[in-house]
DNA sequence: TCTCTACATGCAAATGATTTGCAGCAACAT
DNA sequence: ATGTTGCTGCAAATCATTTGCATGTAGAGA
């Protein structure tokens, strides 16, 4: 059998690709804390909210469920030039794209994706094949633009 | 007095602007590698290369000389989703955006930016303001679409 | 429901990249 | 040349992430 047997219908029709991945409590609430974040999570960030309802959780855990759901494409990690963390969100969510408040370091989301076949096909054209892209846009955000440091410490 | 004394004459022009950056032996070699190498380098790279004429050099020396320069603006640093090493270049070379081969993990340079104003302008609408930007295609390089493993091993 | 086995977890130690403290050294203004 | 200030090497410290190992538990089957 290939199916994966939980508790709850919930997670398994959200999750039911995920076969051969044991729906723990542990895994359902990071999947909760990813799935209600309306960012993209570092792994300390998972921690710290799953840790509400789950106090006894690992780093090392948060660290091996997100490297799991990683390579079963649930979930896609985004790494910013200035910020050595990797960030994280479920794939369902994908905005891809965002822009990066220099002040606050909030990640706003972009809809809309500029770079389109256009690109892929110019890559084509010099023999690459592109599978995947990432856009990052720098800079401050309203918020940081009026007042630009009342925000820089308290969002830090 | 504001302005950097080197003995040589070709840094001090090139980097003229490096107000009280000492131009010792080390970093003018550090600057050297970063300049004739035509890809992004890490601190590791850049050591390596830098050996040649300076067996001597630590790493630690790179890694300082790397971030002064980066926060002069004269190097640019970029880190990928796939590796957790950060990757220099200088600033005056900036193509800015790669193509990043998932096989041999080679960057090609993009020389055209598919990303202007438009991206720009529609940020702005939403009370951002992009002072920067960074894109990167991943996927296959030509070497790597024939022949998918024989490289992989090679480059890693 | 109960048991068994594979897989998940916590903890602590190992990595790998990058940073830092410190004492000695060298570049550059004078 | 010569002192001051800023570089440098070395080793130890951080930071994010990974891994080994002994134990716990989800879920398949009795």
């Amino acid at each position: 059998m290939d199916v994966v047997h939980t508790h709850g219908a919930g997670e398994s029709q959200m999750f039911g690709q995920l076969k051969g991945f044991r729906m723990t409590r542990d895994r359902r609430i990071i999947l909760e804390v990813l799935g209600e974040a309306g960012t993209p999570l570092t792994a300390e960030d998972t921690l710290e909210r799953a840790n509400v309802a789950l106090p006894g959780l690992a780093l090392s855990t948060v660290y091996r469920t997100l490297d799991e759901l990683l390579s079963r494409g649930n979930v896609e990690r985004t790494l910013l030039s200035n910020d050595g963390r990797a960030f994280f969100e479920l794939t369902g969510h994908a905005h891809r794209h965002y822009m990066v408040c220099l002040g606050c370091h909030r990640m706003l989301p972009i809809r809309s994706c500029p770079v389109d076949d256009s690109v892929d096909s110019a890559a084509e054209e010099l023999g690459f094949e592109v599978t995947d892209h990432s856009l990052v846009l720098y800079g401050y955000c309203r918020c940081c633009r009026s007042g630009r440091q009342s925000r820089e410490e308290s969002a830090e």
